[in-house]
Parts: structure tokens; sequence; C-alpha cells
DNA sequence: AATGAATGAGCATTCATTCAT
DNA sequence: GATGAATGAATGCTCATTCAT
């Protein structure tokens, strides 16, 4: 019967922090400057995050949720090869170029000691089905014969460095991602 | 007669500070417990260093210095490309899993916003030879024509994703240093 | 129709303030943990007492009213001072055993200066016939001629304590209960 | 060489908390208006005591020594019991009137949750003597045979309950002194 | 009346930096 | 230069109380 609690305040915590965190960093970012940018009382942020670690740890779990789902959409299950590699590659770099804060969080989270193990683990888990997919096409010898993990880890860091790109040279990004995609391609494909 | 600045305290103290940054974090790191890590008393820290941000600074050219060195020292001048890019993914790789603290550390100083544009500019220019040499090769036709910039930052991200493999699976780090460069190679070279 | 306020609730949040507080002492006790041990939300409990502190004066008050009545309860009008007192004072010392926490409670509110001079005075009250007690039998002398109230501030000082012994040491509690009082007797008679 | 620790500093931050603590009460005390009573700044307080709870359990002991100091200075040792309980017992008072603040702090901490067991261990040690006292006097037929630690509990008791009249009547206040003793040692004597 | 989310003042503690010795 | 005590702004979090539902 009380204010029931509203989902769009938790979201709107989320998205200040996430916009502070991007523009000061994470240690920068006390919790009162987000509570108020997410214009909420400085204890109500408490409400929906028991910690300032919880937080950021959700923070982290929405935003690899997010980034999987984005990935994942659409998905040409049909497709050849490549054209599904493509098409991960394509959206996750354009999720990037359209959501720098958000890039940035993410950069700063995975390496942050603030993030637990268990949330790099559950973090990890909607990413599963990338490396099925690696996986069907090293059996069906399209890709060549190396490390799931580490096709799943080229693929990761390649865009994410290309994003860096793009976002600095938006005029070339179409370039940039393309030619950053056809550097994977030629290293992963057999 | 005033004791001159000893070196070895200056030393003394970034050693300190990448062990603990490494352990628990740039921002759980305070300067006391790296003046304490360092035989140091808490105000010496600030004869050598004018702020927190300054040794941060400092400590982050001192890494890249440290690591641009490494990869160019014994550089096969006279080889073929892919020895020398080989040469310089070997040194970078084994660097970072004898220490695996500096790689660390490097990890999230390269995400920090501590860490001035201007140290960023400085910290880059060590590396300009590599561009050079990926810049003579495209124009050889050795490797394929894509941005100079792109290929040095695909070389970065794929060995530090590599070197992260090697650290957590050791009795296959020679396995991985060697596919993590084919992936690059057959990524870059025509 | 308003439903009316709830005697049952009332007393539920009296007694679990007693329980928490007994533990974890009066100022570690959030309301919000008295509001949650007595199933209460934790804005009824203000509909209860206005405030914090007019639940701690209540709170006082009926341990007060308890304990009095306890003493009285069954008083022997007509038996000899000895007899009177003893069963003041075993009526006392029994009580403190047999409800530890309220024991506690009040040995901490006679100390806090959260309670008020008024709920003092009152608090008192309920132990004047005591006064009279012991007035009557130093006129008669029965008693040794001291100040009423220092007879009524020993007799309490004295079971206080005693009842920390019987408490303490559960299988010497009668012995301790009868000595304590054979002090008490032998201090206070002609 | 570096300023050193400063004893006075010590001892004004004590002193000030048992002004602040006997007026306001302990909870109701912030650290940093100890400080600030204190002259000294807020961290100072910190460099002192780690915690606020071991300032406090600091503040339960040092009261605990002086208090066995007083009570224990010139102590007659070859006056006859009767003078030396007296003795004992006029200290006591004495302390307690001269030092109302800190009679109502130890009041306060005697039945605080912050002092540890170990606190009340220390603290109660100084007071060894006492016992030692009553256990030849009982064995020497002087008192009766109680168990010492009641003996001892009634003097502290009612010692404690004295100085209150003492301090409310300062005009009876010798009165109250001695009437208070003669109810102990009719009580306690053989 | 009942509920529990919302509020924001208040607090213990940390920490980069300064400064007396 | 070296030391570490001194400083006080800053921060994460708590909690009594209010109020929308």
């Amino acid at each position: 019967m009380a204010r029931p609690r509203s989902e769009d305040k938790q979201e709107a915590i989320l998205a200040a922090a996430i916009a502070l965190i991007a523009e000061r960093g994470l240690n920068a970012t006390p919790t009162s400057a987000i509570s108020k940018a997410a214009n909420v009382a400085e204890g109500s942020l408490f409400t929906y995050f028991k910690t300032k670690e919880q937080l950021v740890n959700q923070l982290y779990l929405e935003l690899k949720r997010e980034l999987a789902g984005v990935l994942l959409e659409d998905f040409p299950k049909r497709g050849d090869a490549r054209s599904q590699f493509r098409h991960v590659w394509d959206r996750y770099a354009d999720w990037g170029v359209v959501n720098p804060d958000k890039k940035k969080v993410m950069d700063q989270l995975n390496v942050s000691a603030q993030i637990s193990a268990e949330s790099r683990a559950i973090g990890a888990a909607p990413f599963a089905a990338l490396e099925t997919i690696v996986k069907t096409n090293i059996a069906a010898k399209v890709l060549r014969d190396l490390p799931v993990a580490l096709v799943v880890g080229a693929m990761g860091s390649l865009v994410e460095m290309t994003i860096g790109f793009m976002v600095q040279f938006p005029e070339q990004a179409q370039e940039y991602r393309r030619q950053g995609f056809e550097l994977l391609w030629n290293g992963i494909a057999c």
C-alpha cells in the first residue's frame, strides 16, 4: 500500500551513474552526485542499492546483459559464418559508438577491483552463445583451429579498439568498422 | 649539507605503488600505504612527487617507457617483417607474463581519468618506431592496406588479451603466445 | 471505518523494543529494527509512539509500573517488618532473574539522557508505598533513623547488584538472594 | 623528528569526551563535537584513538584506573578494618562528588554495550586489592561470612547511590556520606 | 489505520597534503 | 631532506520521521 518501488527511479540512478562515471571516473563519482543527478534523495539510492559496490556490480551486469542482447538481436541464424560474425561485429561497434558513456563505463568496470568474481561469471554467461557459434565453425573448418576463448577474446578486444577509432574519427567510422572486421576475419577464418 | 634526493627512494615508491595498485586497485591505494610499503615517511612521498596524481602519471610513463624499451631491445632490424613483428609480440607477451603487476597497473591506468592527455601523448611516443615499421611494410605490400594506427592498435589489444590467457593457463602459455600471433599476422599480412 | 489502534500492536512494539535493546543497546537499536521484530510496518510504529524518545519513555514507565506491581502483589500487610521487606526483596530479585531483558533495559534507561525528568517522577510514583513502609518502620524504631530515601535507594541498589550475581551463578541464586537480603536488613534494621 | 604525539592532546580529547558525554550522553556525542571541544582537528582524534569505540574503551579504563588509585591512596594499612573501609568509602564518595561528570560517564559506560569484555576485565583488575581486604577480614571474623564479591559489590552500589544524594543535597552531603557508610558497615560487619 | 518508499541531516572515518620539528 | 603528526574536506551510509498510496 505504500508507494511501490519505482523502476523508473532505479533506472534513473543507473543512468546517472553511467553518465557521471563515464565523465569523471568511478572513484571520482560520489554516491551523492549520482543521487542528485538522478533527482533522488541521497538516502533513496540506498533503498535501491544496498551499497555503492552493489550499485556498481549491478550496473556492470546491466551493461553486459544489454550488450549481449544487442549483439544477438536479429541474429542471422541461417546466414553464412562470415555474415554472422559481421552481424555481431557491427552490432558491437555501433553500440559502442552510439553509447560512448556505456562503453567507457564498461572499460572501467572491466578492470575494476570492485566487480566481484560472481558478477564477472554472471556477466559472461549471456555471451555463451558466441562461444557456441565459434566452436561450431571451428569444427566445420570455417575457422582456424584456435582456442575458442582466444577467438572470442580477439573479437572483443578488436572491436573495442576499433570503436575507439570510430569515435575519434567519426567521418571514417564506417571505414574503420569494415577494416577492423577484415582484420579479425582474416585472423580467424581458414 | 642536505641529503640529495635519493633515486633509490623514488624507485622504491614507484615499486611499492605498482605492487599495491596491482593488488588493491588505484583508488583503494592510499599514498600512506605506498609510503609505508616503500619504507619512506608519509611526507617524503611528496618530496618526490608533488601530488598523488603526479605520481600516478609518472608511473604510467615509467611503465610505457619500460615496455617500449623491452619491445625494441635486440630488435632484428635485418630480419623479415614476420620475424620483426614476432619479436615485438613475444617480447610484449613475455613482459606481461613476467610482470603481471605492471600489466595490471597499466591496464588500470590506461582507462583511468587521472592520466592526463599530455602523459598519454608522451607515453605513446616511444612506440613511434612501431608505427614506422608498420607503415614501411604496408608500403611494401607486406601488410594489408589498413590504417597504421589500426594495425598498431590491433597488435596491442591482441597481445594484452593473449597475455591474459598465458597467465591464466601457464602450461599452455607458449601455445597461446604462438596462436595469438598467428591470428594477428593473418589479420594484418597480405 | 478506520481500524482501531490495536493494543496488541502497541505491546508487540514494546516487547520487541525490550528484546532488542537488551541485546544490542539502546542507541544501537533503530526503530526500523523494532518495527520489523514487532511485525509492524516502519511507519506504524509512529502511529503508536510519536517519536523514538516517546517510545523509550513509555517503555521506561511500563517497566517501572510492572515492577512496582510485582513488588506489592500479595504484600503481607499484617506481617512483621522483616517479612515485608523480605517479600519486596524476593519479588524484585526474582523478577530480575526471570526477566533479564527487562532488567538490562531498565539499567540502561536509568542512566539514559533520553528519559525525561517527568518520566522519572511518574516512574517513581508507584514506589511511594515503599517509602511509607520505610517511614513507618523508622518511626516504630524497627529501622534505624536514616533518611527514608537512602533506605529505599539502598534496597534498590542492593537488589539490582544481587540480581547480577543470581543471573551469573544460577546454582547459588537462592543463596545470593538470602545473603543479599541479610546484608540489607542488617544495614537498615535497629 | 616530526612533531611528537602530544600527551596533552590525548588528555584534552579524553577530558572533552568526559564533559560532553556527561552532558549529552554517549550516543548523542559525535566525535566531531569531542574534537572541537578538545581544540583538535576532527582527523586528529583518530590519530590518538583508532575508532570512537576505542576512545570510549580507553576512557573507561582511564576512569577505572583513576578511581582505583584514589581509593587506595594513603590507605591506612595499619588501621582497623572499619577505618580501612571508611577510607575507601569516603574517597569514593568524595571522588564522585568532586567529579560528577566522571561519575556520570562511568555510570553510562558501566551499562554500555560498547565496552568490551576485555576492557571490563582490565578495568576490574586494579580493584583486586579491595577483594583481598574483604577476604582477610572475613577470615578474621571481622566481617560476616558472605561472598567476597557480594561485599565488594555492595560497597560499590551503595556508594554510588549515596553519591547521588550527596550531589542532590550538597548541604547534607557529609551526613549522607556517614549514614551510607553506617548502613554498609552494619550490613557487612559481624 | 497500515504500509514501506522517500527524505536529508548527521556521523564515523579516510586520506591527500601541509608543516613543525 | 626526513619524519609523522595535524588538518579538514569529502564520502558512504544510517536512521528517525514523513507521506503518498
